[in-house]
DNA sequence: AAGACGGGGCA
DNA sequence: TGCCCAGTCTT
């Protein structure tokens, strides 16, 4: 037995006894697999559960998702992120329902859209156990461990180092357990900071424990700066209604989602007092607003518009707006 | 090879 | 606040 089979096997039981119980791990629906697979990309578990559950509910096949409209998908996906991800999902289903089945080979799933390395080898390993190793955030962490390797991990030449060590390590028998197992260590044992080794099954075998530098592994490439942005958006209200404009299809963010007006979107509008503000972060901006809103029907709402409507709502509970004529009021996101 | 893309949780 | 998360796509 050598130390890649005891690796393989240290590792694979280790995670048969102490894996999560998730719910696509319940399935071995290639579609369900997969739509989990899009919505954890760089998506924590948590986050994704109850998205999960309810997009499958709504869309339990393929062809459901290919014949729905757009807005709804993105509705089912607001507040998830990253929304790129759930047009790709749709027209990928409109693909598989073109093709008749969900493709069954790793170059046929790596061909969907939105489907990238890390996808392409998941699916084909957990929904069609076949032998393609995957390499994700947490894949990383692990080898770069394991060998001691102090290389930056976003860099592409280690990126392929580390991929071909994965695919070196994978048990091809068992590509599906092995690699959920390579990932679920690194999600709960091996962890960014602070790893638990001594809860790790293969700690014998790991160079960075060993040389002591497990705390200081992976080295990970400058950050990107963020940015700070103001903004404030403004509500115009008609009784029961809020005015609201829509991203286009050409904006580079939040494409077709609804959002407040922002003043200079109004010409001459005159702004009441501020309602109050919020805070919103978003991957290398951070944004603040004033606020405000009411309620809104079945479309996509951004979460800045969500808080934004939250901050209304607040208000009018403690201070509901009177009869009298109507009023001007205006809300400040942050 | 960089940047952009959402959002939330945690030290 | 900064980092990280079962990454992918576009410059």
């Amino acid at each position: 037995m050598n130390s890649i089979s005891a690796f393989q096997n240290a590792l694979i039981r280790w995670y048969e006894r102490n894996k999560r119980d998730l719910p696509w791990r319940r399935t071995v629906d290639p579609y369900a697999i997969w739509l989990s697979e899009i919505m954890l990309q760089q998506t924590r578990v948590a986050a994704v559960i109850p998205y999960y559950e309810r997009f499958l509910r709504r869309f339990p096949t393929p062809a459901g998702l290919a014949k729905a409209a757009e807005a709804e998908v993105l509705s089912m996906w607001a507040g998830l992120g990253y929304y790129s991800r759930a047009r790709n999902l749709q027209k990928a289903a409109r693909e598989i329902q073109a093709q008749g089945s969900f493709p069954k080979s790793y170059d046929a799933i790596r061909a969907l859209p939105g489907v990238g390395d890390y996808t392409a080898a998941a699916v084909a390993s957990i929904a069609f156990g076949l032998p393609h190793a995957v390499l994700d955030g947490n894949a990383a962490r692990v080898l770069a461990r394991l060998d001691d390797d102090g290389s930056d991990i976003k860099a592409s030449p280690v990126r392929r180092r580390l991929q071909a060590r994965a695919q070196e390590l994978l048990d091809r028998k068992r590509p599906s357990l092995f690699n959920q197992a390579l990932m679920e260590l690194g999600a709960t044992v091996c962890l960014p900071r602070q790893p638990l080794c001594a809860a790790c099954p293969v700690a014998k075998m790991c160079l960075a424990l060993e040389a002591g530098t497990h705390n200081e592994l992976p080295v990970k490439g400058g950050q990107t700066a963020v940015h700070y942005v103001e903004r404030i958006v403004v509500i115009v209200r008609k009784r029961e209604s809020i005015l609201m404009w829509r991203r286009g299809q050409d904006e580079p963010r939040l494409k077709g989602f609804w959002e407040l007006p922002e003043p200079h979107m109004l010409p001459g509008v005159r702004l009441a007092e501020p309602l109050g503000e919020f805070r919103h972060s978003i991957t290398n901006h951070r944004w603040f607003r004033w606020v405000s809103l009411k309620e809104n029907a079945r479309i996509p709402l951004s979460t800045t518009t969500r808080k934004a409507l939250a901050v209304l709502r607040r208000t009018e509970e403690k201070n509901p707006p009177g009869k009298g004529p109507p009023q001007r009021r205006r809300v400040v996101v942050d």
